[in-house]
DNA sequence: AAAAAACTGTTGCAATTGCAACAAAAATGA
DNA sequence: TCATTTTTGTTGCAATTGCAACAGTTTTTT
């Protein structure tokens, strides 16, 4: 994700002391925050990786998300949702700012520039959230599992003049974001390379049409 | 969808000659905009229904979504797409406010205060957008048609006490919503009813679980 | 009021997809 | 370094889902 969002005024302002946001870093594996409604806080990504995580009643584990660098979270975000609990985990150390979307419409003690960065950053980061999330929809749209794999190979290769690309994740993940059976996917992917649709090599992908 | 968005101010400002927004008006079946990259277009509606259709290669359309009052569309919200182009059409007679994203980070000549009430409210919207989006991939990436139904159900009766709710649309178009078969759709919805999970007459859904 | 269009309801059949299960390879970590 | 865990790759089989097709309703248009 490529954002204009400017992290190091961020941090500048946030040591000057602007008392309404915190700055925390989490090692691998630790819980940073659970979905709580009405606690209206908002989690930006610094550094690190973050996993959206769902228990559904059976104690299915499901990963809602993935968060990088630049990303934004919450449960802001989420419909209100009685029956299962979100919980964002660091996947790998991670910095996190934290703050609450209240925090943005009034101005903190010391009256701080940084409120007024935060103000208008936040809707570049809202944007650059919603395209992603569209571009999300516009690929679990798709009716079959080829169509779902061509669409997301072809999103990756955007701007690439080989059309080629390396997978940011595993299989067993692309699998997942796609909301499709894993094993299902490989066959596919190993027919359109038998199509000569594609070609691939460990991560690298090679659109070939 | 229920916004603090204030449509008031938004026209009466409006009216007061902010010479950097629009406001048309558009009878149904009109094309309101098409989605070109670089015009950084953002659309309000004000009033009426919009559906965004995509026509791909093969000629078949998709809506692709569905605005009603208070959203907001337009092609900052897409990922570059070179394949295919996405129209907003109204399905009934509607009111659209038009700006572009980079008016709200510059001051009109008159320095209205319009501008200022827009860059609040628009977080507010992109906020309401992101949420109903996360919803919507929620719903799609459930693996089975019959909890697919059953989540979008669940979703619609939140906040209610007799569990039951009015479809807001017809079944052809939730077929299409939750991207699936709509006479699979159906059959599903009959199993449902049969296994004495639902209740239906019409339009009328009751949740008996 | 009649005609046309869109939506609902239903079904058999075929195709895609998910599931289970396993071996091999790769990555992790103790 | 070796052991353990995770990921990849593969397959047969069963189940779900999509497709096509049609009749009956309802809605919209003329």
């Amino acid at each position: 994700m490529d954002t204009n969002f400017d992290k190091k005024i961020f941090i500048e302002n946030f040591k000057h002391g602007c008392n309404k946001i915190q700055l925390k870093k989490f090692s691998k594996g630790e819980t940073i925050t659970t979905y709580i409604q009405k606690r209206n806080q908002i989690c930006i990504v610094l550094s690190g990786e973050v996993d959206l995580i769902r228990y559904d009643l059976n104690g299915n584990k499901t990963i809602i998300s993935h968060f990088i660098c630049d990303d934004i979270f919450g449960e802001v975000f989420y419909p209100v949702n009685t029956n299962n609990e979100l919980f964002a985990v660091a996947c790998k150390s991670s910095e996190i700012l934290f703050f609450t979307y209240d925090t943005l419409f009034t101005k903190c003690r010391r009256n701080c520039d940084f409120h007024k960065t935060l103000t208008s950053s936040l809707s570049e980061l809202f944007l650059e959230q919603i395209i992603s999330l569209n571009s999300r929809i516009e690929l679990l749209t798709k009716r079959s599992i080829r169509s779902k794999i061509l669409a997301y190979f072809d999103l990756q290769t955007r701007g690439s003049i080989n059309r080629n690309f390396f997978m940011p994740f595993s299989y067993t993940d692309l699998a997942d974001f796609l909301s499709i059976d894993r094993s299902a996917m490989m066959r596919e992917i190993k027919l359109l390379i038998d199509d000569g649709f594609i070609k691939k090599s460990g991560g690298k992908i090679t659109l070939l049409y």
